[in-house]
DNA sequence: CGTTGGATCTTCT
DNA sequence: GAAGATCCAACGC
């Protein structure tokens, strides 16, 4: 069974910071072949750019690797971090403004046997599917995903509604992480947490 | 426990 | 050549 897809309209909002605070609790869910995993969206980060020192796209910047930054609202960005890291993003607004949001961790719903797999894990723990390059990893997410229209039910990748709204007063805002020398931007309040997650306990699988 | 450094791609200096 | 939207194994207490 599935949920109902969020529309391409959710997307198109100029705010990123709303979108991403929007999207904590929406669903993440990717298919690779007949394997199917998917979480709840438990952290995320917004990149306003072109005034956002911390983002690929400060000043409009426009290189190969950000180009699918100026893509289409609700299209996916994927982008090598360090050298080793594959993080997804979503690109929100309009084309050629180059907002996003970065998903940061999430609460795993489906297949978590596949997760654990993929991360060479053997008992569920929050370190299965938090942290940007963990989550890719846990969900099989990987640079042949850039560019995905997640609002499209034949995507691999989508984003869907849940059965309940997070309640705005169990999302806490907190400045992002790893972008101290953005300036003045590295203290904006862009990085959303669902102060409830971690709903299991580090049970044995195995 | 907390801290350190290696992995190794893209971009800018 | 250096730093970055990171992670984790290997250390030292």
């Amino acid at each position: 069974m599935s949920n109902k897809i969020l529309p391409i309209e959710f997307y198109k909002s100029h705010n990123p910071v709303e979108i991403a605070q929007s999207l904590i609790g929406k669903i993440l869910t990717t298919y690779k072949g007949t394997v199917q995993t998917s979480g709840i969206i438990t952290e995320t980060e917004a990149y306003w750019a072109p005034d956002d020192m911390a983002s690929h796209a400060r000043n409009y910047t426009r290189t190969p690797r950000n180009e699918m930054m100026y893509a289409e609202a609700g299209s996916s960005y994927t982008y090598i971090c360090y050298g080793v890291h594959t993080l997804f993003n979503i690109i929100t607004a309009d084309v050629d403004i180059p907002h996003a949001v970065l998903i940061r961790a999430i609460e795993p719903i489906q297949g978590i046997d596949t997760m654990l797999k993929r991360r060479d894990i053997h008992k569920l723990c929050p370190a299965l599917s938090s942290g940007p390059g963990s989550l890719s990893v846990a969900l099989g997410i990987n640079m042949a995903d850039n560019g995905i229209p997640l609002y499209d039910p034949n995507s691999q990748i989508r984003i869907e509604v849940n059965n309940f709204e997070i309640p705005k007063n169990e999302v806490i805002a907190t400045p992002r992480i790893g972008v101290e020398s953005s300036g003045k931007s590295a203290s904006l309040p862009y990085r959303f947490i669902w102060k409830k997650k971690q709903l299991y306990q580090c049970k044995i699988i195995f």
